[in-house]
DNA sequence: CGGGGTTTTGAAGGGGGTCAACCATGGTGG
DNA sequence: CCACCATGGTTGACCCCCTTCAAAACCCCG
């Protein structure tokens, strides 16, 4: 490992070696003169407003992107106008993995609050991942894990109840903030009540009861966009067994 | 049993380059001489009997396989027993790549039928894919697709009917056919009802129904294992529009 | 303070799950 | 060759979870 700190780091970090992420997107041990590599196909840190697109479906696809801080929402748009949410991300996760089979983008992706984002033009990337092993290998890696989870997805959809999904959600997104050494306890909900309900195949209704009941449960309080987590264990266990609580 | 491709000379097309499939699973230009390299790492043809399986879930993972013949069945089995089918795969087809970012198989692959199996280890996959870009970049475009798949997946499984999935499922099922160069129109459904529930998300009893009610509106067939499409295009438009059918 | 979007709450109705029974099929052995 | 049984498939009745429709409450910012 290289040194961490360095005179001339600032926060606006502008290199993977110094990025606040640590290696959370790039978890790979590179030389010095790799990760140089790296930073000349990386383009770091574009900022993009609440509501601003990094890209449109249809779009030309050359890039895969990594999230450094804020939170993205991707979501496909039907013939009819429909809007289909397909994924949140958070910082250190990669957008835009299901497009590189394609020549155009295969959802939009907007920021929900204020964002910045890395560009990872994929042609590049492959370049580079032919002359350096270990990032073709996590390449290889996280296209795998995008895999197993767009998979559990589609499992968890098809067989649990609305309780279950929503209680699965939230014990994920906890997960998630503690991977980046937040607190799995207590975060604010990026989206909106209807994009939790959207991506989870329910009615925005059935999220608000059952975001009541699970106060009321004393498993979690969800006021306004902030969550606090009372009871862990408690929605994980929501989660695994199959409708067997009782609503007294 | 009846099986059109089965016994005859199958069994001398021991390489990449002589096999039945034409590049249905690796269709990359690649030299002769890279074929050569590629048939050194790819195990041809491993033949497994109805109800043998390829691994088993937890098994350590070592490689990917893609089939030859037959068809194959993959599931996972929750702590309290439950079986949950996650994929079916036909000649062409690659399993576990869900499991390349795992130490251990993430879930049991069976075969449906008499089958043949060609194994690729990943370690000597990924050196050669270090080696020829193409074969890596195929394999970044196998995996993208598979991302797509489950995602697409996972949205119809959690928005659509269960008229709407089931007719996609053969719809699917037809453009797979088509892909081999078989009809899209008459084929043999390699698994059980049961399969097909389980993993659609749907009771072996609501399956049941939607075939007799689609036989009764002469969108399609099933006798037995025998599947006939008679209106491919009406099975299509059950699919999209969301719950427009007058069932008179 | 007012307006639009978001969230919550209530009532009603249907899609599909569950339970239960019957039927079809094919492999097996006498 | 057929009786037998096991497995898989079909059909019917009932009921519950979740969606839909409707409206009130809330909240954020101008």
């Amino acid at each position: 490992m290289g040194q961490r700190i360095a005179s001339t780091a600032t926060a606006l970090s502008n290199d993977c070696a110094h990025c606040n992420l640590g290696k959370l997107c790039m978890p790979i041990a590179v030389s010095s003169e790799e990760l140089e590599q790296l930073n000349d196909v990386i383009q770091q840190g574009r900022v993009f407003d609440r509501g601003d697109h990094i890209f449109y479906q249809d779009d030309a696809f050359t890039s895969c992107f990594a999230v450094k801080s804020g939170s993205i929402k991707t979501y496909t748009v039907s013939e009819d106008g429909e809007e289909q949410v397909t994924g949140f991300y958070l910082p250190g996760e990669i957008l835009a993995l299901d497009s590189v089979s394609m020549d155009r983008y295969t959802s939009c992706a907007v920021a929900l609050e204020r964002s910045s984002v890395c560009e990872i033009p994929l042609e590049k990337l492959e370049q580079l991942a032919s002359v350096i092993p270990s990032l073709q290998h996590h390449f290889f890696q996280l296209m795998s894990q995008e895999i197993r989870g767009s998979r559990e997805l589609a499992v968890m959809l098809s067989r649990n109840s609305a309780e279950e999904r929503l209680a699965s959600m939230f014990v994920a997104l906890s997960k998630r903030n503690e991977r980046r050494h937040l607190s799995p306890y207590q975060f604010r909900l990026p989206m909106a009540r209807a994009d939790l309900g959207n991506y989870l195949g329910l009615a925005v209704e059935t999220v608000s009861r059952l975001l009541t009941r699970f106060a009321k449960q004393g498993l979690m309080d969800v006021r306004g966009r902030e969550v606090t987590i009372h009871d862990l264990e408690g929605l994980k266990a929501v989660v695994t067994h199959q409708t067997e609580c009782r609503h007294a």
